[in-house]
DNA sequence: AGCCAGGGTCTGC
DNA sequence: GCAGACCATGGC
């Protein structure tokens, strides 16, 4: 499958930008990684996009909702560069997608993150597809659906190193698979409305509900607070995200998350 | 070796 | 309502 691109586009900096845990770069610079129930090799070449399917037919439509290809950044773009530092963030690592990623699995991820890091988050959501997901193809794992991972007992969670986490990840399986948080309802509700929800699990706070709605369902306005995020916010904008990046504030926390994390020069 | 990590909960004021 | 201890674990 080929995609066209219209916009500034990095596949490197949106699957590297700390929103997404199961892609990683070979030798050649393409990206191996699983989506949803999809294992696929991705290759960007100036403003086109490689994607090789294995173990499945091959669904355009799939990648072009994960990666908003239907969407024009070009706006995005140039109301962050209104800000100095937001413009500064933006030619550190540009090109940067807010994914679509499957909700349950991101709400997963993100109870798998908290007080961890990314090394480690990858690993332990690699040994969980593992243990509960479906084969998609030779040792390659789908992240596990609600009703694979509510077989999972506690120790079963914790010998994959989720540490603490384990009793959240339980506790998420089970409000999800009895319908208490119903994730595709979330659509219709509100940001506000949505997080509420969310935090009705054990171990979700408004951070990885945050995170969620984000990387989850596109909404851009919600801007988790990360250590990294709290720390910039406090130095760069004490009063709050500025007003010309209303609406899009997840996308300037996800470039400021970036060039914070990964230039470390306080 | 010891600090830190894409936080949240629980307790004590 | 808010600050601080505490939580498992391994990367660095």
């Amino acid at each position: 499958m080929k995609f066209d691109i219209v916009d500034d586009f990095s596949l490197k900096n949106t699957l590297e930008c700390g929103q997404c845990f199961r892609w990683n770069e070979d030798s050649e610079g393409s990206f191996w990684g699983i989506a949803g129930e999809r294992y696929a090799k991705i290759t960007q070449v100036d403003k086109a996009l490689f994607v090789e399917e294995f173990g499945k037919e091959s669904n355009p439509s799939f990648w072009q909702k994960y990666f908003s290809l239907d969407e024009d950044y070009r706006i995005i773009e140039s109301k962050l560069k209104k800000s100095s530092i937001l413009k500064a963030a933006y030619e550190f690592s540009s090109g940067i997608r807010i994914l679509k990623q499957d909700p349950w699995e991101t709400l997963i991820s993100f109870i798998i993150s908290q007080n961890n890091n990314i090394k480690r988050i990858k690993g332990i959501i690699n040994r969980l597809s593992e243990l509960a997901g479906t084969e998609i193809c030779d040792s390659v794992y789908a992240f596990p659906r609600p009703d694979q991972l509510i077989k999972l007992g506690i120790e079963d969670l914790k010998s994959i190193g989720s540490g603490f986490r384990a009793r959240y990840i339980s506790s998420a399986a089970k409000l999800v698979t009895e319908g208490v948080v119903d994730l595709q309802s979330l659509d219709s509700m509100s940001d506000e409305t949505a997080l509420s929800v969310l935090m009705k699990i054990d171990g979700v706070g408004p951070k990885v509900g945050a995170c969620v709605l984000l990387y989850g369902m596109g909404r851009k306005a919600q801007a988790p607070v990360d250590v990294w995020i709290k720390r910039g916010l406090l130095r760069y904008f004490p009063n709050g995200w500025p007003a010309e990046i209303k609406g899009i504030e997840g996308v300037a926390q996800q470039y400021l998350y970036n060039y914070l994390r990964m230039s470390k020069n306080s």
